[in-house]
DNA sequence: AACCATCGTTCCGTAAACGGAACGGCTTAC
DNA sequence: GTAAGCCGTTCCGTTTACGGAACGATGGTT
């Protein structure tokens, strides 16, 4: 399990058993032991691999329910941090949005704002009666305690970084 | 260091060494040993310890160094993440500048473009002929392929998400 | 075909992480 | 006062993760 992802990794790279474990200065039958789950690592030993495969420890250990993920019909978002101060609540997703059907979200509380820059693809959002367009690159930003939708324009997926903005009631 | 970490929650939770031992199932002197420092856990052991803390693997791992940072005269910024598709690469930032002195920062390769969203605080950055200023909540781009500067407005410190794109050259 | 390099696994002696028991220190109970 | 209980550390014999070497398998070269 551990192992698996050890291993996968190291496939990723194009890099053989023998030369990781070469680099990372530990036996190959360590290493073959730890791919194949036959052995218990230690956090030593662990982490000498890792650091040579470029990834933090955290990457094969991956808690599956790491970080809370938002679903919907079009728009997927996940959070990458939370950050509050004297008079307002910031989240920052990162959210994709498919191509094909559009989503309709409902109005927030009074005074949220959203902040959307858009990585690539062509994005309408905005308040449901009135939306704008971005393309890669672009910005929008619209106050929505209005139900306001997103979509996809064309057939490209959309990248997207959303920041919401909860002012303090 | 990964030892005081675990010592830490234990005692947040208010149990002893000897008790938290019986609850995992290992030897007192593992524990004891791992808190200060003088072994070093297989992944099984540490398993055990913070299952029964109630903290994920990854609590205790907490890598200082996991996510490269930049730090500046005034600025400092965490990489969140990265993401390429097929014509450019984006690194999204959480960055913070604090006031008093600004910053100057060289030109980037052409056409490397910079999207800033303010949390808090009034920044005031731009290409260093021409800065831009946006309160809380604005929003500022240009193209950073010329030297640009970046600067806390007042005496309040900025928060902001920075998101940096690079073409495919 | 014979050779050579490298692959990943297996064998093996050594070093160290393991659990249990013994220890000294401290508090509470009788 | 001393016995009992728990604390965290240290001692010790056992278990096991460790690195190095040997192994068979595979692919490229002469």
């Amino acid at each position: 399990m551990i192992g698996a992802r050890v291993r996968g990794l190291r496939e990723e790279k194009g890099i053989s058993l023998s030369a990781l474990a070469r680099l990372a200065g530990v036996g190959k039958a360590t290493l073959s032991g730890l791919e194949n789950g036959v052995r218990n690592p230690t956090l030593e030993t662990l982490y000498a691999i890792t650091a040579q495969l470029g990834v933090p420890l955290t990457a094969v250990l991956a808690e599956p329910a790491a970080t809370p993920t938002v679903h919907g019909a079009a728009v997927h978002a996940t959070l990458l941090e939370v950050f509050t101060d004297t008079d307002a609540t910031y989240e920052l997703y990162r959210m994709r949005v498919r191509p094909g059907t559009g989503q309709l979200s409902p109005a927030h509380q009074p005074g949220v704002t959203e902040h959307v820059t858009v990585f690539s693809g062509v994005l309408r959002a905005g308040p449901a009666d009135a939306p704008s367009t971005a393309p890669a690159g672009g910005y929008l930003r619209w106050v929505s305690d209005v139900p306001h939708s997103y979509a996809a324009v064309g057939d490209e997926e959309v990248d997207a970084s959303l920041l919401l903005r909860y002012p303090r009631r």
